[in-house]
DNA sequence: TTTTTAAATAGTAACAATTATCGTTTTTAC
DNA sequence: GTAAAAACGATAATTGTTACTATTTAAAAA
């Protein structure tokens, strides 16, 4: 089996991700560690960051558009996306386990989880309009 | 203003999406217009299949791996993902408004929808395993 | 310590999904 | 019918991500 390896990029991903709760991308990441580190690799972040998700150390988030953005808080809790400026940001809403339970009432499988996230326009871009 | 023009091939492709409860993928679509109309491109496809998103005929589903999918049905509904095949059923669940109303208040901007997707192991792949 | 091993790396190529371009065809308004 | 513009098919380009490979590095064994 394969056993992990200590590695200076890792840990220095894994804490550039818990640093920053921008839910950043992995260019982002990239970016941000190149300013220290300039020969770091974007396929080590990729890979990395992916290796995190396997190992729960992280999550990764998936809208229907642009690339995929990370998420080093494993607290459970939803997240809003703005549809004009596109960021993500946290909402202190705790995942309710009774909505996996009533999916599950209308559903030949077994469901273990769900994902939501919620639309409309940041404080932000309110503003500006 | 750009002005709607009648198209046979956007026609046969919100029809192809409307007959099916499969919720099928920009190229599923191809190849199944394909059998009776050999020439149609997949880029007409995918370019059809965003304008009838815009125009808020059909929804696309965006998961975090493989390609974007897309559900002709616009009542609302939750769909639920099984984790083994891939596949990707609805359920006769009411999205509640309450949980906007809910999130709304915890969140600094304008929430006017949410998404969900709950993770699992269907029907099928139980009976498998 | 040195040696050995396997994991991890950087750099780059490859890949999958999607969008853009462009010359041609089709729709539709006059 | 004719003309304007929308849509097409074919294909090139782009984006986000993963795979490959030779080299480096961490950690276990000698």
């Amino acid at each position: 089996m394969k056993t992990l390896k200590y590695s200076r990029q890792r840990e220095c991903i894994k804490n550039c991700l818990m640093g920053r709760r921008d839910h950043p991308t992995a260019d982002h990441i990239y970016l941000s560690i190149r300013e220290n580190d300039p020969n770091i690799s974007l396929g080590t972040v990729y890979r990395n960051l992916n290796l995190l998700v396997e190992l729960g150390e992280a999550r990764k988030l998936s809208f229907g558009y642009g690339p995929d953005r990370f998420d080093g808080d494993l607290t459970p809790h939803y997240h809003f996306v703005c549809r004009e400026c596109g960021s993500v940001s946290d909402l202190p809403l705790k995942p309710s386990d009774q909505l996996n339970h009533l999916a599950q009432s209308c559903c030949g499988g077994r469901i273990d989880s769900h994902l939501t996230y919620f639309y409309g326009v940041c404080q932000d871009c309110l503003k500006k309009v």
